[in-house]
DNA sequence: CTGAAAGCGCTTACAG
DNA sequence: CTGAAAGCGCTTACAG
């Protein structure tokens, strides 16, 4: 077991200085060339790479990026980080991951421990309890302490900080619309429930396209699912009794399962019923018929938000303090598959 | 703003030195039962909270866990990393995450960087290229500094360390076996290229199982897809002219691949064509029909190895140096769903 | 051209 | 009961 070197010990057994080692080692040209080179190649030999958390206590910067989102084992999520970790990569962050599982003190947790000292900044999407209770005090608190924080699809309006969205009412708007050129009349929502923000915003451009184009509208087609997995008996009774050509669900989870649903009863997609997701997958790719879906990139959100991130970093060091927050939003648009004609 | 609170300033203006701030806060009976209720209420008030980088310098332990995996947007690996938070957190340990983009260099970079102060030990999953390579001086030479790794899933017998896998071998012979059972024939192979430790012991199973059952072994029933995404014509090849009446797909998406096409061609699933996959995921369960799997439970793997690296790590404490490797293996099942009858 | 000193934020063995 | 000192591994302004 060779443990690694350090510039104590290079200096040690070179006979000079740890200044000489670290000023040899960074190139400085106060250092005459024979003993430069003479470090530079003992360090090589001995693999020699400082430390990284002794260079974070110096710098007080740590070049890494918290992450914090409710949930990993979700595609949408997932391309989020991978789009985030790309970014990172490129500009020498790394990117520590947490999860709040939904959970509000979870997120609390997670944000304290991370806040002191671990990362540079943060990079967030709300969990549902914390959408639920409004309270963003862990994060005011951060953001005060001076760490940037960047928030994405599961925003608020309440704090004060980048973000990252899709315009869930337009896009939500121009589904339904879809739906409605298609010639559907009785059309559905399947969404969740009313404190997750970007299900407010889906339902409210649900309602403006029926508006819109005079189709009466019947809250009795609009069904909020708290829990797929305990949900095909509403789904049914939506199938069945509602007389419904046309449905709008707000994830891919919810639209593949009316669709094993509308399977069931016997109603063929998209002849009978059409079928329109948001958030692109993989579920909605590869099931039979595939759906059309409302795509939203997972990884342009999540390249946006390093970038945003990693530049207010960048630029707080030169103490450039505009107070100027930026909403971005991410284009999406419609993919066109088997479960609308 | 308000920046974070330092011990030093808490001593500032208490006007006590700093070691009795820390002791105080570490309720040390050293310090005088007033002095100490003063310190704690006063870094209450300012919620002051231990540096953790500087934590980390001092006690040379970071309290958090590295995880290289190859992809992130994989229902496996997600399972996986949910598994391993999970425990970590219970622990009080973080997880750092690097892709590797299934690169070896890639793989190389981010466990260099972490090697360097960032962890205190790596669970990691090989990348396709280092299977191929079979180059490890990255990954012993991180074990030889003394940190603790330990590889899941996609491991190689050429480093020591602990492992947790699952029998890739005697699980595919069981799906094969199973295919069997139903009376199947002619049972196709759908696999990855063999340089992948785990398609290689699949295949293994699969020759095993046809041979121990005294069905003929075609060599032309096996195909090896490079990318899924291109190999729709070699599985519709291997459909219409092979008269198969099965297959056993090593991984879900081959097998949703194949039912499509199979879908397109004709073929009724299950009565003409039975389907098992290996990984049981979010796509076998939602797709129609849905697909007989293999469960290979991440969040036990990433539970296990959890725990397999931190005790190692409280261990190592106790400069307890026992050499002796473990590889845990996780047990599988047969998930029987509609693609088989 | 080289090195001693201070400092990042903490802990702890040791004096007093 | 309290504090000065050393040290974790580094960098850098300052002496010499």
């Amino acid at each position: 077991m060779k443990k690694k070197v350090t510039l104590k010990q290079i200096a040690k057994e070179l006979d000079v200085s740890i200044s000489t080692v670290s000023k040899s080692l960074r190139n400085s040209l106060e250092i005459g060339e024979e003993t430069r080179l003479k470090v530079q190649a003992f360090a090589k030999f001995y693999n020699y790479k400082p430390n990284n958390i002794a260079l974070s206590l110096k710098n007080r910067r740590t070049k890494t990026i918290g992450i914090i989102i409710p949930e990993i084992v979700h595609y949408f999520f997932s391309t989020v980080i991978n789009g985030i970790e790309q970014v990172a990569n490129e500009k020498g962050y790394s990117v520590i991951i947490c999860l709040s599982d939904d959970s509000f003190d979870k997120e609390v947790m997670n944000m304290e421990l991370l806040a002191h000292g671990s990362t540079d900044g943060f990079i967030m999407s709300l969990s549902k309890e914390t959408q639920f209770k409004k309270d963003f005090h862990h994060i005011t608190e951060v953001i005060d302490q001076g760490m940037p924080v960047v928030m994405f699809d599961r925003i608020t309006d309440e704090v004060h900080c980048d973000k990252v969205i899709i315009d869930d009412k337009k896009a939500a708007y121009e589904a339904v619309e879809y739906l409605i050129k298609l010639g559907r009349k009785r059309i559905a929502l399947v969404t969740t429930v009313d404190y997750v923000s970007v299900g407010k915003l889906r339902t409210d451009g649900y309602t403006k396209a029926l508006l819109d184009n005079s189709i009466p509208f019947d809250e009795q087609l609009i069904i909020k699912i708290e829990d797929v997995d305990t949900s095909e008996i509403t789904i049914g009774k939506l199938l069945e009794d509602k007389a419904i050509d046309a449905v709008f669900a707000v994830n891919e989870l919810f639209a593949v399962t009316i669709l094993k649903t509308a399977h069931k009863i016997g109603l063929n997609v998209p002849k009978d019923l059409a079928i329109i997701a948001f958030t692109d997958g993989i579920i909605s790719k590869y099931s039979t018929p595939t759906i059309t879906t409302v795509s939203q990139s997972g990884a342009k959100m999540g390249k946006k938000a390093a970038e945003m991130l990693i530049q207010r970093l960048e630029s707080e060091e030169h103490d450039d303090e505009d107070e100027i927050y930026k909403t971005e939003i991410i284009e999406t648009h419609l993919i066109e598959r088997e479960s609308t004609d």
